[in-house]
DNA sequence: GTAATATTAGAACTGATATTCTAATATCAT
DNA sequence: ATGATATTAGAATATCAGTTCTAATATTAC
């Protein structure tokens, strides 16, 4: 019953999905919104209680799908080939979505949410992170026997950090990152993750 | 002649700085700068022209800084270690300087200048570019006899991509970059460097 | 058709922000 | 002291953004 949406939900999305990636949060203005969209703002304000949960809810969408990725990738016998797939997922994954790169690389979670956050967005939130860190510390113990501080600092180091700092100044300049990047990633991320804190370490010789 | 200054450009800039690193640039206002260095708006127009010529000399400020700082670390015999110390300057800058290393590797460029800058502010920040271009490539011939597209790709990957992402996660949190992080990333910077592309390997050994 | 309802439409309202403006105040040169 | 001037001080203004509100419109159930 009743009328039939002409704007749909997705479409206002991704509107403001498009404007977030090109201008920020705060260029994402709810009148700009509307323009692109073609929603009138009332159109918005009857999907989205506010502005907050709008981007919000953007924002946890392109985490949620990247992060599914991520931890698909550790999904192979070998903890090292596990980890190395895992950091080279990231400049794959802006490859092929570079619009939703610019805006997960380019912001953080403050500029979505500021202090406290709409209705469930919370849980969702909270959820993704333990979602992360339990997929890391697995690896950790996969790979070193422990999930002590310093093995998840080397983990988080050699698949996101890495990845991160050298995919930023190609979805920066708007370009595609070249594929020498997928190498150096994965020599950066095999030797940080062979160092065993004395235990003995897993040969793993060269290839090309 | 004239009247003593009560607030100088530096308290008004110290207070501007310390916000944008809390809350962004958006969250400077100029009202906000008022309240929290004690000088009224009146006084701020009468040092910066308008908002973005403040908020544009504070970055570029921090980031001549910086940079300098990078770039002397380049200053070593050996071009290999040279690399490896500026790759190490990021962290420990950063724990030297909590507050610019928010405003630095928590925003970009555009968040401060949107579309044109103002007066000669353009005029520094390409000499900051062309500086860091120019010290990049410095390294590269030094390493590989070359600074080809390539080449320039490995030395930002290792001097500056690495440490960037290996420390991001602590400026978020608000915390020290623990001295582990030094031991990555110097691993991994001496990986990537030491890959030459057919020329013979300098071999480096591990040192504890 | 009629009632109920989801949606569109955008004008009106409210609050915040950048900037301007006018007046007051303190310091220096003479 | 007097004039010139740099600076303080904050009220006034204009603009813009988020949000609300009221009316119109289309669709479904009956």
């Amino acid at each position: 019953m009743g009328r039939q949406p002409v704007f749909s939900k997705e479409k206002i999305a991704k509107a403001a999905l498009k404007i977030i990636a090109e201008r920020g949060v705060d260029g994402a203005t709810i009148s700009e919104i509307s323009k692109q969209s073609g929603a009138p703002v009332g159109s918005i304000y009857h999907r989205y209680a506010d502005r907050r949960e709008l981007t919000a809810d953007i924002w946890l969408g392109v985490v949620e799908e990247f992060q599914k990725g991520l931890i698909g990738a550790l999904d192979k016998d070998d903890p090292l080939e596990a980890g190395i797939s895992a950091a080279l997922f990231m400049p794959n994954w802006v490859r092929g979505h570079p619009v939703e790169a610019r805006l997960l690389l380019l912001h953080h979670r403050e500029d979505f949410f500021r202090g406290d956050w709409p209705g469930d967005y919370k849980a969702r939130a909270e959820t993704l992170a333990a979602e992360l860190e339990s997929a890391a510390a697995g690896l950790a113990v996969r790979l070193y026997g422990t999930a002590s501080k310093s093995a998840l600092r080397r983990v988080n180091f050699a698949l996101m950090d890495i990845s991160y700092g050298s995919v930023k100044r190609y979805v920066i300049s708007g370009k595609k990152p070249p594929p020498e990047i997928d190498a150096m990633i994965e020599k950066a991320c095999r030797v940080v993750l062979e160092e065993t804190g004395g235990r003995e370490k897993k040969v793993t010789h060269e290839r090309k």
